[in-house]
DNA sequence: CTTGACTCTGAAGCGTACTGCAGGGTTTAG
DNA sequence: CTAAACCCTGCAGTACGCTTCAGAGTCAAG
C-alpha cells in the first residue's frame, strides 16, 4: 500500500500537520480511514485536495467557500454554492480589473525608469499622482516629496528592483492612490 | 470651519466609527485635534487617508504594511519599509501572474460557451481539467461528472452568467486546479 | 429644557485561519 | 529493548481586523 500518514501528507502538500487536522475538523478534508493504531491513512488523492485548498485560498476564496466548492463534488447543497459561485466570480473579475490597472501603472513606471531616472517630471503620471497625494494628505512633513520617483539612487535603472527601495515604496503609495474602484 | 466629527468622517470614508478609532489606536490615522468637549475634529484630508487605507487593503496590504507606507511620508524607519516594499512587490507580481492565468482560462471558457454548449469535449481544456480533477480526487461520488461544462442549461450561452450556476462552480474548481504557481 | 442623536474611553468579543502544547500511545532504526 | 521520531485527542493561544458594549458626557432641534 502507498497510503500516507499525516506527516507524509503534510510534506507532500507543503503544509503543517496541524493545518491538515484543522481542515479535517472544518470539513475541508474528509476523515480518512485509520490504521489499527488510530493513525490516519490518507490516500494519495488527499495531497491533490490539499493543493486545491491552497490554490483556492491563494485566489481569495475563504475556507468556507472552498469547502462549498468541494462539497458540490459530493452532491452538496446547490442553492448555497450557487450564491457563492456567482458573487465570487464578480469579486474575482473586480480584482482582476484592479490588478490590471495596477500592472499598467507598473509598466509605466518601468518604462520611465528605463527612459532616464531623474530630470523633468512633466508627463510622468506616477510622479503626478504622488504630488496629488501630497497635496491631499499632508498635515505632516513633506520631507522628500520633491525627490523624483526613480532618481533617488541615481543612474537609469531598467528594472524595478534597481530603483531605490525608498522610491519603490513611494511608487506603491502612488499606485494605491491611482488604482480606484 | 469645515472640520469633521468622527461620524461625518465615517460617512465620508464609507467605514464605521469604530474602524476609525481602531485605525487611530493602531497608528494608521494620526490623533486629530479635539474640541473642548473632547470630540475629534478631523480635517478633510482625513477622508483621503481613510480611502488610501481602504485601497491598500484591497490590494492585499496588511494594516501594518499600510501603516509603514504612511509612516514613510512622515520620515519613519526606512529599513523596515524597505523590506516591506520589496517583498510586497514580489507578492503583487505573483498575484498578477495568477490572475492572468485565470483570466486566460475564463476567456477560453466564454469562447467555448459561445461556440456551442454541449457536444464533443475534445480540445476543451477546462473540461479536460475537470476530468483530470475527477480522476485525481474522487473517492467520492462522481455524479454529474459527465455533464459538459457549458451544456447543463442547454442552448449556447454567450456570456458566463448565462451558464448554469452548477456549471460555473465546476468551472471555478477547474480553474483552481489549472492555475498553478 | 428636554429628548434623542452623537461622542467619549476602555475593554471584551468575534470570525478567520491557523499554531502550539500537554499528556498520552505507536513505530522504527539500531 | 530502547530511544528517537512520529502520531493521537483536546484544548488553549495567536494574529489580524474589526465590532460591540458599558457607562458616562455632549450637542442640536423643538
Amino acid at each position: 500500500m502507498n497510503a500516507l500518514n499525516i506527516g507524509q501528507l503534510a510534506k507532500a502538500s507543503e503544509t503543517g500537520i496541524e493545518t491538515i487536522r484543522f481542515y479535517e475538523r472544518h470539513g475541508l478534508m474528509p476523515e480518512p480511514t485509520r490504521a489499527a493504531s488510530g493513525y490516519h491513512r490518507y490516500p494519495r488523492a488527499a495531497a491533490k485536495r490539499m493543493h486545491f485548498i491552497q490554490r483556492a485560498k491563494r485566489l481569495g476564496f475563504t475556507l468556507n467557500e472552498t469547502a462549498s466548492l468541494l462539497r458540490l463534488e459530493e452532491g452538496g447543497n446547490r442553492t448555497e454554492t450557487k450564491t457563492i459561485a456567482s458573487t465570487k466570480l464578480e469579486e474575482i473579475e473586480s480584482r482582476i480589473a484592479d490588478l490590471q490597472r495596477m500592472r499598467k501603472r507598473l509598466r509605466e513606471l518601468t518604462q520611465h525608469c528605463s527612459d532616464q531616472g531623474s530630470g523633468s517630471r512633466a508627463g510622468y503620471p506616477i510622479t503626478a499622482a504622488l504630488n496629488d497625494r501630497d497635496a491631499q494628505m499632508s498635515e505632516q512633513t513633506r520631507a522628500g516629496a520633491t525627490d523624483p520617483v526613480c532618481g533617488i539612487s541615481g543612474g537609469s535603472p531598467s528594472r524595478l528592483e534597481e530603483c531605490d527601495s525608498l522610491a519603490v515604496i513611494r511608487l506603491i503609495s502612488a499606485i494605491i492612490f491611482y488604482v480606484r474602484k
